[in-house]
DNA sequence: TATTCCCCGCCAGGGT
């Protein structure tokens, strides 16, 4: 920073003049849109600002607030850093390690601008001593969290200074959009604005779907003044491309690692000075960090790894790398997504199916972190049929046809902890809090008697619970609703999120550093002394002690990579739709592209032996192996929809065709096994594909209840029914199941009308199951010429699907039916020796 | 014709 910014601006100068001059030492021209959106601030708007990342949209918001105070407070010889002003500005930021990064680009300009502004943020981490001095007062502008927000509004000391705010910016905010985070930030949202009406509110987002639900979501349904979308900078280059496999002949039509392409991939590093590698999987990044070790043994020390169960202290080490530059390679999964700037990327590198155009576009958006420079990505194909998506994912963005973000409906549970914390934080009449509840888009349409329903349920526990003084949580006193035992407070405020963990363990070195998190799932079923790769290392197991899985190195070869459980990301509807359209071109014998021109004698076999479907079609193949009569369906709806999918069809057929079915599915396609031959003509006569009676055909199809018990886990953790502790010394997650199970059960039994058992089952069919999906899905098979082929061979389609099958067992038969045919196989086999 | 399944958050008020 030069000695001329440190200065205070000249009085001479205005309030632009004055942030121009800024931008001039930071080599910047204000872009259009960023004078636009301090014009809207100045008119007193809220707003969404949108674009590609690394566009400048965070000090496009970030200088509205500035210029307005620099206009109120003309005189800067009474600018004294002494005597910072009370709180303005809030910004919240979905990552913690971001608040930090946040911080310091938002104080450049407050030093160059010679601002008596103080910055902090305040997050989990911040010290004790740091946030109780801000109890007593807080700084100017405030980085912190959604949670540490909601933490904030349980002490009733801080909301008056809270009055005082003028605007609270939400960065990343397609990151919360349409997950119980942004619900729990949209009541915090609210609750600011009720204690200051004239809030300012706007977003700091990424170009997606609907942006009109992020918009409305942002602002809430009363907004005061206007409230603009904003688009930002537009011209971001973007270069995207695909590593085509040197001998496509021999590439394979299935598998997710792609270790064939390690050499091209190694090459492509070299050529390049820093590069962040995305798989898609934890257990990915193990791998292919050593593969590149292996073919390149002289970057150790220069590549490294980086995912969400390595020590958050490795985490650190490696992002500093990228952004000193000391690392030539980081081998990563979505955890570096978001946050930390990292200008000294030059090039992004995608292993494997992409799943979203979003997703390629933001991850692109890494490289070439900065208004001018061009983002680069090459794609890596780990099977041959993958190059379709990027392909797809190309039209995808070309045409704007960005992922959606579906929003919540009202959940319950979230609502109920911010009830809590609510009447923690000062108390509340019933009338009045519904009324601010009801100003959030989520809970527009909250009603009377689901309003009661929580009251209820945070008082006295609900019907069951009533017994038990534990779960009433909150005392009414002549109509005022608060929380007086100060044990309940407590217990609150370490309960307060709405993410639950999955159960896992540390990995630690016997002589005690710490490398990380492994699902206990994994570790359970090892043996001391397997070997496995962790955190770049292969470490063999010493002993389990105290929920710590003990290790030390290893040599040799791995006998197993860790898989953690997680969430199963689907291929997204939108990319789905352009790969249709993908596959129709090829039928139409249309080759645009590197990668349809490569894929095109696939494609020419695919069509020689089955068929291409055109988008109108839809394609069924009929194959006989020794495992039994195959049918192949290709709705290209990703692979929760095909899950549901696929138990909805063999329950359909099952009901007038009587066999069993073993399935399998992947996100192109359902692979159903009979050990009788299905009459698919009859089924689809008999609308095997009709969408009527979805719901009660799926329910009936699949163990829902099992599903929605799992599902209550989370639910009964944000709802507050089950404390899980200290922060990061968890219970295990065995334990909370089986107290989440009971309440369950109980629900089940006595309150069968509580209203979170129907949110459990209601977020199994929506967010498990995607039920609207496969409902459209069904719709658009209904009104589909249905192709029904009997290839040769197995198809380039299939055949992922048939190895998918032998691997991953789904079986609809009973154990009963199952040992009945085994026996009659055994019988027969017996005749013939007979 | 090998291997699959992201990420994120979180407490603490009273004496010198």
């Amino acid at each position: 920073m030069t000695l001329a910014m440190l200065q205070t601006p000249p009085q001479s100068e205005t309030p632009l003049q004055s942030v121009d001059r800024y931008f001039a030492s930071i080599g910047w021209k204000p872009f259009r849109f960023q004078r636009s959106v301090w014009r809207a601030y100045a008119g007193g708007s809220s707003g969404l600002v949108h674009s590609a990342t690394g566009t400048g949209k965070t000090l496009a918001v970030w200088m509205g607030p500035i210029l307005k105070w620099i206009k109120e407070n003309p005189d800067r010889s009474k600018w004294n850093p002494k005597r910072p002003p009370p709180v303005r500005v809030l910004w919240i930021t979905p990552l913690r390690a971001l608040a930090g990064d946040t911080e310091a680009s938002l104080r450049a300009p407050i030093e160059g601008l010679g601002l008596p502004w103080l910055l902090e943020s305040r997050t989990g981490d911040s010290k004790a001593s740091a946030k109780a001095r801000q109890n007593k007062r807080l700084p100017t502008a405030l980085v912190t969290t959604p949670e540490s927000l909601s933490l904030m509004l349980t002490h009733e000391r801080l909301l008056d200074q809270l009055r005082g705010l003028e605007a609270v910016i939400v960065d990343e905010w397609h990151e919360l959009l349409g997950t119980k985070r942004g619900i729990q930030t949209e009541l915090g949202l609210a609750r600011l604005r009720k204690l200051n009406p004239q809030l300012r509110t706007w977003g700091v987002s990424a170009t997606l779907g609907n942006l009109d639900d992020a918009r409305e979501s942002l602002v809430g349904v009363d907004p005061v003044g206007d409230v603009r979308v904003i688009q930002g900078y537009t011209k971001k280059r973007l270069k995207l491309e695909s590593l085509i496999p040197a001998n496509m002949e021999r590439f394979p039509w299935t598998g997710h690692i792609g270790t064939k392409m390690v050499p091209q991939v190694a090459e492509l590093i070299a050529k390049v000075k820093s590069v962040l590698v995305f798989a898609n999987t934890r257990s990915q990044t193990e791998i292919w960090y050593q593969h590149l070790l292996k073919q390149r043994p002289d970057w150790a020390g220069e590549i490294a790894l980086h995912h969400g169960s390595l020590d958050t202290s490795v985490r650190r080490w490696v992002e500093n790398g990228l952004r000193d530059g000391s690392l030539r390679a980081v081998v990563c999964t979505s955890s570096l997504d978001l946050g930390v700037d990292f200008t000294a990327v030059d090039l992004v590198i995608q292993i494997g199916s992409p799943k979203g155009a979003a997703r390629l576009l933001q991850r692109a958006g890494r490289s070439g972190h900065q208004p001018d420079a061009e983002s680069r990505l090459a794609f890596v194909p780990t099977n041959a049929i993958e190059l379709i998506e990027l392909a797809a994912a190309q039209d995808a963005i070309r045409k704007g046809h960005l992922e959606a973000r579906p929003l919540l409906r009202k959940p319950l549970d979230v609502l109920a902890q911010h009830v809590v914390t609510i009447a923690i934080g000062g108390g509340f009449t019933a009338d009045e809090l519904l009324q601010e509840l009801r100003t959030t888009y989520a809970y527009q349409s909250l009603s009377d008697p689901e309003w009661q329903w929580v009251l209820d349920f945070v008082v006295r526990g609900g019907s069951s619970l009533e017994a038990y003084p534990d779960f009433h949580r909150v005392n009414v006193h002549s109509g005022r609703y608060i929380v007086e035992d100060r044990r309940r407070i407590t217990a609150h405020r370490m309960n307060i999120g709405t993410i639950v963990s999955d159960a896992s363990m540390k990995v630690k070195f016997l002589k005690g550093k710490t490398l990380g998190t492994a699902e206990e799932h994994f570790l359970s079923k090892l043996n001391p002394g397997d070997r496995f790769l962790f955190a770049g290392r292969l470490v063999s197991l010493v002993r389990v002690r105290d929920n710590v899985a003990y290790v030390r190195r290893a040599t040799g070869e791995p006998d197993s990579v860790p898989r953690w459980m997680g969430g199963r990301m689907p291929l997204s509807s939108e990319l789905s739709a352009e790969l249709r359209l993908k596959i129709e071109q090829a039928a139409a014998g249309k080759f645009v592209g590197r990668e349809m021109k490569a894929l095109r004698r696939l494609f020419e076999i695919q069509s020689r032996w089955s068929v291409l479907p055109r988008s109108d079609q839809f394609l069924i193949e009929r194959i006989e192996t020794r495992g039994g009569h195959q049918l192949f369906l290709f709705p290209f709806e990703g692979r929760l929809v095909h899950e549901g999918l696929s138990a909805l069809l063999a329950y359909r057929i099952s009901r007038f065709q009587k066999t069993t079915f073993t399935m399998a599915c992947n996100d192109y396609g359902i692979v159903l096994q009979s050990p009788h031959r299905v009459d698919i003509d009859d089924a689809i006569a008999r609308k095997i594909f009709s969408a009527d009676d979805l719901v009660n055909d799926i329910l009936n199809s699949m163990n829902s209840t099992e599903m929605a018990k799992r599902q209550f886990r989370q639910i009964a953790r944000v709802a507050g029914l089950i404390q899980q502790g200290f922060p990061g010394r968890g219970k295990s997650t065995s334990h909370i199941q089986a107290s989440s199970n009971l309440f369950y059960d109980v629900f089940s039994q006595y309150d069968p009308d509580n209203l979170l058992l129907e949110q459990s089952r209601r977020e199994v069919l929506e967010l498990q199951l995607e039920s609207s999906r496969m409902f459209d899905a069904l719709d658009r098979i209904e009104r589909s010429e249905i192709v029904v082929t009997e290839p040769p061979k197995v198809t380039p389609l299939s055949f992922s699907l048939l190895v998918d099958k032998l691997r991953d067992r789904v079986s609809s038969e009973t154990l009963a039916d199952r040992i009945r045919r085994l026996q009659s196989q055994l019988e027969k086999e017996a005749d013939k020796e007979d």
